[in-house]
DNA sequence: AAAAAAATATGATATTTGTCACCTAAGTAG
DNA sequence: CTACTTAGGTGACAAATATCATATTTTTTT
């Protein structure tokens, strides 16, 4: 955990990428998406390799081409606070770039990942020369942070079991299920407690008391919503 | 409480306005502070009422020149969350504005304010032809977006107790203090207890521990630090 | 000034959540 | 395979926080 991401892979062309579509980069034409192919850097990423550190300087942005990562941010009293996660299509790395901050988050991969590194330079220059994409990427910020001012909110307001409730809902929305129905993201019960914001055991138990009352069905590591409705009225706070 | 402002006030010319060098605004020249002039519209807002609410679609941004003001948001349960609070020399408008969608939050003066008026239209050119503008904008919005980000985990992973004392401190931070040491901002039980987000009955009694314990003096609605680095200590979780 | 309304305060109690100790199952390195 | 390590799980209990009822004080309205 916490190793920083070496390995080099072969390198595709932009153009072809269907991953730019998701993301700010759609707005790119296709001279800059040459210019852009030239200088990217192709990584795979390992299962708890952290992309970067809260506190570093990054020099560039990355394009997730698959797997998924977690935003996370330690806490003064030890704990790991998971903010967001980051999938296949999404940027990382804009707001510090153009801030031009240290990030105030760590990127650690939960799953093997594929994520192109676009330098510095080259995202600036976009930013700067191309009005669309720079439209992109701050619609992209000002979204990011209506979600942040959303999350306070559910982090104030909301019981544990309420947030746990809307966590698992999202994780089905946002990363999808399996054949079987199990939730494709693959999360250890410390990480969901540390999005949800609660104690190990505590969320343990919860899991197990939502299990109980027919909400949920787990096999393992695996969890799979049996009770949408239910698990939806949870999450309301009835 | 909840009435939009009407009151219209003199207008004063933006090029002598000092207030303008606190925010994005510093970043105009001479004719674009005169063209603001000439389209601004100056008004005066009761402590109560709101200059926007949640929902609502604005059509220019706000321009703070004295008062202070709160943004709160309603959870599902009914209860209001204050996120973040704007004081004088702040823009407040400017995310919905860029990103084209109605605000997330309500703002409501908790004192007598001083506002200007300026409408999209003029903002949006600036935003366009003035690329230091453009980027002190967007800046301010990375700022809030990393602040956002350390609220959630402050919600997420301290008590109540740390909170509190975090919230005091940072009111005397952000608002000062008056001649006898007390807070400027005055807020009500109710309100610190939707800064902090809990009940008002264990807000008060947080209040009152903390006074027994000697870390402030209160007086009717009016709070003293008497011992901060006790209460940064309380802050830190000990 | 009196009455009404709202804010502050306190007690009793229930509920939620955290902590610690420990145990079991599953995965991993030698 | 076996020892080791880590994740998952449970029980007992403590601490934190919410809720409800009810004073008391302050502010506002009449």
């Amino acid at each position: 955990m916490g190793r920083q991401i070496k390995r080099l892979c072969v390198m595709g062309k932009c153009e072809q990428c269907i991953v730019r579509q998701f993301s700010a980069l759609r707005a790119l034409d296709k001279d800059e998406l040459m210019r852009m192919s030239n200088c990217k850097t192709s990584h795979s990423v390992k299962k708890g390799e952290a992309l970067f550190e809260e506190g570093d300087h990054i020099n560039g942005v990355f394009c997730i081409k698959s797997g998924i990562c977690k935003l996370t941010k330690l806490s003064p009293n030890g704990k790991n606070q998971i903010v967001k996660f980051i999938k296949r299509g999404d940027l990382l790395g804009q707001r510090s770039l153009i801030s031009d901050e240290a990030v105030n988050l760590s990127a650690v991969a939960i799953d093997e990942m594929e994520v192109c590194f676009i330098p510095k330079e080259e995202v600036m220059r976009f930013f700067k020369e191309n009005s669309k994409f720079n439209a992109e990427i701050i619609k992209d910020i000002c979204h990011d942070l209506k979600l942040a001012d959303d999350a306070i909110v559910e982090m104030a307001q909301k019981s544990v079991k309420q947030r746990l409730a809307g966590a698992l809902l999202e994780f089905e929305e946002e990363f999808g299920v399996d054949k079987e129905q199990y939730l494709k993201v693959s999360l250890s019960r410390e990480e969901i407690s540390n999005v949800v914001g609660t104690a190990t055991e505590s969320l343990i138990r919860m899991l197990s008391d939502f299990s109980k009352k027919g909400m949920l069905e787990t096999n393992g590591k695996k969890i799979k919503i049996a009770n949408r409705t239910e698990l939806e009225r949870v999450a309301e706070g009835f």
